[in-house]
DNA sequence: GGCATCGTCAACCATTTGGTTTAATATACT
DNA sequence: AGTATATTAAACCAAATGGTTGACGATGCC
């Protein structure tokens, strides 16, 4: 049920995509509204949001003729344990994510 | 310096290479003994572990004729801490790694 | 009904990926 | 010197990836 690492991690692997996760940590978005910021058809957007969904990241509810994607954190957790195993780093850092988020948004996190 | 999020995750998404690092949390290892378990050819391993070099997840040191690979934990951290912010999953899971790790390696840790 | 909007599908294209095989290079052994 | 071992390089190939455009099925609005 919970989708491969191998799924997981390649749709991470993918700019377009990690940006996408981050906007959504935001809050829910419409397919048109995601794809808005990107200088990209609305169909290669539509494609990123279904290999998210296929790797679980994601979950699409249709709502009249608006889509409504939402994050699904919990998909991550798998790649997180594995990951984790490697490092014995510090616990993790929220601080650091916190300041990538900012640069990544372009703006403060509220 | 440190390689972007794009090189790491995508060097994490193939199944090989995954096997590759865990292979070598147990020991440095040369690339003819790393190839050994695997059904493909020497060549395609070399590979595999340039791009593994290539994302900072593992180092190679030429020693004689022999090039010895060895894992770069400190690689993940930022992939790491990028997943972390998503989740604020319970505290990182170390028994569930080393259950998968069990499982992955085909024998139980030390 | 008729029109605009939301999103996907299908066909297409260029580039990347993951593998192969054969040859070449560098080091070590006797 | 000659041979064996360790590793990469080069050329090649099939399949996957990430994008495009244009047509299409739903849904909502007047």
């Amino acid at each position: 049920m919970t989708p491969d690492l191998d799924t997981v991690f390649s749709a991470l692997a993918d700019p377009t995509r990690r940006r996408i996760l981050t906007m959504l940590l935001e809050d829910d978005m419409a397919v048109t509204d995601v794809a808005e910021p990107f200088e990209m058809s609305l169909a290669a957007i539509s494609k990123h949001l279904t290999i998210l969904a296929g790797a679980g990241l994601i979950s699409q509810e249709k709502r009249g003729r608006v889509k409504w994607c939402k994050l699904e954190p919990d998909a991550l957790k798998g790649a997180s344990v594995w990951m984790q195993g490697f490092g014995q780093f510090e616990p993790v850092n929220l601080d650091a994510f916190e300041a990538f988020l900012a640069q990544e948004l372009g703006d403060s996190p509220d």
